[in-house]
DNA sequence: AATAATGACAACCGCAGCTAT
DNA sequence: CATAGCTGCGGTTGTCATTAT
């Protein structure tokens, strides 16, 4: 026998979330933290599957997630991450960490690809050319192997992860010498991050948003250091100096603003919680510097794929420095020989 | 002004691997 | 060990907003 079933399939709403909804299932993993999926709906009398509260945490509640305004370096990254791993959109997210698998699945489908088409197309308006199809939907796929020879393909492979590396490289080297870059600028700073792209969102849109914030403004109380200058925006830091920083590193106040709220989800959060005073959240012990387990608990799984921490990136930062070093050592130079760069050209005209 | 086309993104579906029973 | 549910992932669809005609 296994399980008990997860959820019925009778009944459950589907669609997209109200405030109301979010506002219950946020508060219910504010007191149990997230996982247990199963026992969300039942506990929380949200009419919705087990797997659709997952997957609007991960993608859209969670702390610590930006929206929107992909940077030019973000760009970079996931073109050569893309090309590097393929669609393997969570691993690539795992390297981008305030982005969202979905987040990154849903650019590159509807402005990289483009872009990277129209950019082959331009430099390479002949037809023979039709290896750009290809390698944008994924080098690594099998048709890719099955078109060319063996040794074609894996000298291609070669180049690209070779180029990948170096793309990493030099994003890497730019965050490190820009630690508070673009990328890191929009979760907390009060401003509307999709404000170019979605001025016109709706009601609903900006509310959920307002739900993350205030979920970072419940996760983000770590007791300031030194009433630093620097507003760290970032849930995330990059780099290696991320296990030793981020604790710190972060804006303290909490959000909530009411009148970020629209009126529902004031009574909502009313109902929940009592009345907000402006001075006095509901969290405000937070604030004074005591994190709660449930904090913590969102710290962990915030960014569920543990690859993606700072850990990782100094481990590829490692990673990338050891290969470079070796190909500086090294010996045959064989890279010269590989003309063939279509991830160059991908770069180029970023 | 009305309608169609397109873009952007949230959410769903189905599969595969893992794991509890 | 076998079975079936849980979870995560990638592909796809649906919906709303914007732009073009």
């Amino acid at each position: 026998m296994g399980r008990p079933p997860c959820c019925d399939k009778e009944g459950v709403k589907k669609g997209p979330w109200t405030p109301e909804e979010d506002i219950l299932l946020v508060s219910y993993i504010q007191e149990n933290g997230p996982g247990n999926w199963r026992a969300v709906p039942t506990n929380t009398g949200l009419l919705r599957c087990s797997k659709s509260c997952r997957l609007r945490w991960t993608n859209y509640l969670r702390p610590g997630i930006k929206r929107g305004n992909f940077t030019e370096q973000e760009e970079k990254m996931i073109i050569h991450l893309q090309a590097l791993l393929g669609n393997r959109w969570a691993a690539i997210a795992s390297y981008l960490p305030q982005r969202t698998d979905n987040d990154i699945k849903n650019y590159w489908n509807t402005h990289l690809k483009k872009k990277l088409r129209k950019n082959e197309s331009n430099s390479h308006p002949n037809p023979q050319n039709q290896r750009s199809q290809s390698s944008l939907s994924s080098p690594s796929s099998p048709e890719n192997r099955n078109s060319s020879s063996r040794g074609q393909w894996e000298r291609r492979l070669q180049t690209d992860i070779h180029t990948a590396k170096q793309a990493l490289t030099d994003a890497l080297s730019s965050i490190n010498q820009k630690p508070s870059s673009n990328i890191h600028d929009s979760s907390l700073s009060g401003s509307n991050p999709c404000n170019n792209q979605t001025q016109a969102s709706s009601i609903y849109a900006s509310s959920t948003e307002n739900i993350a914030r205030l979920l970072q403004g419940w996760t983000s109380k770590v007791p300031k250091k030194e009433s630093s200058s620097s507003i760290s925006t970032d849930y995330y830091s990059l780099g290696s100096t991320l296990e030793n920083d981020h604790a710190n590193s972060r804006e303290q106040k909490p959000i909530f603003n009411t009148d970020l709220l629209t009126e529902n989800n004031d009574r909502v959060f009313r109902s929940l919680f009592g009345t907000i005073e402006s001075t006095e959240s509901p969290y405000s012990d937070f604030s004074q510097g005591t994190m709660s387990p449930e904090a913590s608990l969102f710290e962990q799984e915030s960014k569920p794929s543990n690859v993606g921490r700072g850990t990782t990136l100094s481990i590829i930062e490692k990673w990338l420095f050891e290969d470079c070093s070796i190909q500086q050592c090294g010996s045959n130079g064989r890279d010269e020989d590989l003309t063939d760069m279509p991830l160059q050209e991908h770069a180029d005209f970023l």
